[in-house]
DNA sequence: GAAATTAGTGGGTTGCAACCCACTATAGGG
DNA sequence: CCCTATAGTGGGTTGCAACCCACTAATTTC
């Protein structure tokens, strides 16, 4: 826990304006919290970006979603991502009204909501997914291509390992 | 963006009853993605530990800042950490009452309240690092001793590029 | 020693994510 | 048919993080 450094006195010489502060090393040996405040960066960035369209994560992850695993019933979305069905409905909702997926009751079980994407909302996704990328390179320019590679294994390995779905996102 | 597979139909057998659901590839192919999800689960657990104290993140980040770096004012810890003047107020005021900092007014500028950790603080943050080191344990299961170092460092070096400080976390 | 600056505090607001409940419509089992 | 279960929807609440403003107290500048 940084057993080194606790000297008294903080009277620095003052002489200095403004340096740029450092974090706490014991935060810094954490890979929790480098990843909690390195994904949050990332994660706040593209949220950003999809804001300026009016859109928010869920938009993307349904369209990815429809996209990937072609039309599904809202509860399908539901159990897939993680979100609660009333929130999915929402966000359906707009997405539905802006042309990106088309909801269709289902004739087998017409309690069910079949929804499936557009073209427009395929070339919406191609341009998420560009933007998501844009992010990326921006957050791991650090990073050499290999590196990043590297990253992208252990972090997949790590989602996959982690138990419980937990809610979100 | 995985131009597979939209097969039109949704009639899976049926007779599967709940698998575990997938999901799509286009966002576990993004670092982005999984860097904010794993990042939030780390987040989220160890958020959930420090509650059952009645603790916070910034709690923990507080202290972690005046063991590492000695007693400071609360403008240095502001600026270090990046959270609101008011909010750390408020931190500060909760820490205080339970015994783990002290607060003095600066002798030399009376304006200035030098905060400082106690004993208790400093045991109080030994627990608290085992606690995030458990959480730790716990998400980067799948990774061996060597692998964790492999993320440490990469993640290290993406924190420190990371250009504009972010308010927050 | 008056004016402008800085540290800290108290008391808010805002936006968002997660969640929950009541209700409708449909389905299926007996 | 009646009863229970499931799919979806509408309309909320709650909790939290971030942020902002007004105010006091002490300090520095001129």
């Amino acid at each position: 826990m940084a057993s080194e450094n606790p000297p008294p006195a903080s009277e620095l010489p003052a002489s200095e304006p403004e340096r740029a502060p450092e974090l706490p090393p014991t935060l810094l040996d954490l890979s929790t919290y480098l990843l909690s405040r390195v994904g949050k960066t990332a994660r706040g960035r593209l949220a950003e970006r999809l804001a300026e369209r009016g859109l928010r994560l869920w938009d993307m992850a349904v369209l990815a979603s429809l996209a990937d695993f072609g039309p599904q019933a809202q509860r399908d979305l539901v159990r897939r991502l993680g979100l609660d069905p009333s929130d999915l409905a929402k966000v359906a909702d707009q997405l539905a009204a802006a042309g990106y997926v088309e909801r269709a009751r289902d004739r087998a079980d017409r309690r069910r909501v079949s929804v499936s994407i557009t073209d427009a909302g395929r070339a919406l996704l191609a341009e998420l997914d560009a933007q998501a990328r844009a992010v990326q390179d921006e957050v791991l320019a650090p990073l050499d291509a290999g590196e990043r590679e590297v990253l992208q294994s252990l972090l997949l390995r790590v989602h996959r390992g982690s138990g419980e779905p937990r809610r979100g996102l």
